[in-house]
DNA sequence: CTTACTGCAAAGGATTTGCAGACTA
DNA sequence: TAGTCTGCAAATCCTTTGCAGTAAG
């Protein structure tokens, strides 16, 4: 529909849910979700998104609405990181994703395939049905090993 | 250490960590863990610790510093559960563990073994250095299976 | 014009902390 | 006795909610 491409003077995205309206921190939101190149927690994404609208102030608690609204649609995933039991947020992928949690600086390095596609993990639990799972590496980025490596921290 | 084994009557535990006073409280709370058929949250251990100890009350800050103070000594391992980002403690094993999370029931089911035993995690991540992972799989335990299945819920 | 969306402030739940007294070792 | 623990209450952190005003469609 040309008459939402108007709103805001951007193109109306695609992948936006219908029936959630186009709102400015909406927009926001999602802008910063999709240049993000790693899972963001709650409170980063709402600093980005008021970035993002050049300065304006958004309320936090209207970002936690928006991040559920668009989780209830499938359009972001809401993670649990293991390590610490931090949430972040990502725009959500085709399939499921694992992460690589770096040690030294707390990022969550998406991995580009998952290592159980060729094995069969309901061998490891009798009686029970598998309907999914998730792994988490942890260990040290290639910036943070060298630094511990060169430096000796 | 026979002048250790006579604290309240009962024998003090091989693998309780040299450094730590071996208070009432810390012993229910480690008994509600080695009791333990599957992780706990901090509540759960807190009402059990009290039920262990005779009704007698304790403080839940306390529990949070004994898990706490076990945590730092390797004795119990602290889980954060993806599904929910919901906290649990257990008695560290041999090993790591990984778990079964039933959709039904909640329960987390310790898994016998660890898939990765024969499987290079290195090779997933390019300069990730991989120190450790965890795994969660998720679905329904035998008990829940059966009930959806027979009862079609 | 209708009703979803937002800001604000207050409520909540889980966990942590400061402090003074209690209790192991 | 010395230094650790504990209980209590207050403080944090993160997230959710109620309400009345604002704006999208």
């Amino acid at each position: 529909m040309a008459a939402r491409m108007a709103a805001y003077g951007e193109e109306w995205e695609s992948e936006y849910p219908r029936g959630l309206k186009w709102t400015k921190q909406r927009k926001s939101v999602y802008r910063v979700l999709k240049e993000a190149a790693e899972p963001l927690n709650a409170s980063r994404i709402y600093h980005l998104a008021e970035k993002s609208a050049g300065g304006e102030e958004y309320a936090l608690s209207t970002v936690y609405r928006i991040l559920t609204a668009f989780e209830e649609k499938g359009l972001v995933e809401r993670n649990v990181c293991l390590e610490d039991g931090s949430v972040v947020y990502t725009l959500t992928r085709d399939g499921h994703t694992h992460y690589a949690v770096c040690l030294g600086c707390r990022r969550m390095i998406p991995m580009q395939s998952c290592p159980f596609a060729h094995i069969h993990l309901e061998k490891e639990t009798e009686g029970f049905i598998v309907t999914g799972h998730r792994l988490e590496l942890y260990g040290y980025c290639r910036e943070c090993g060298r630094k511990m490596d060169g430096l000796e921290d």
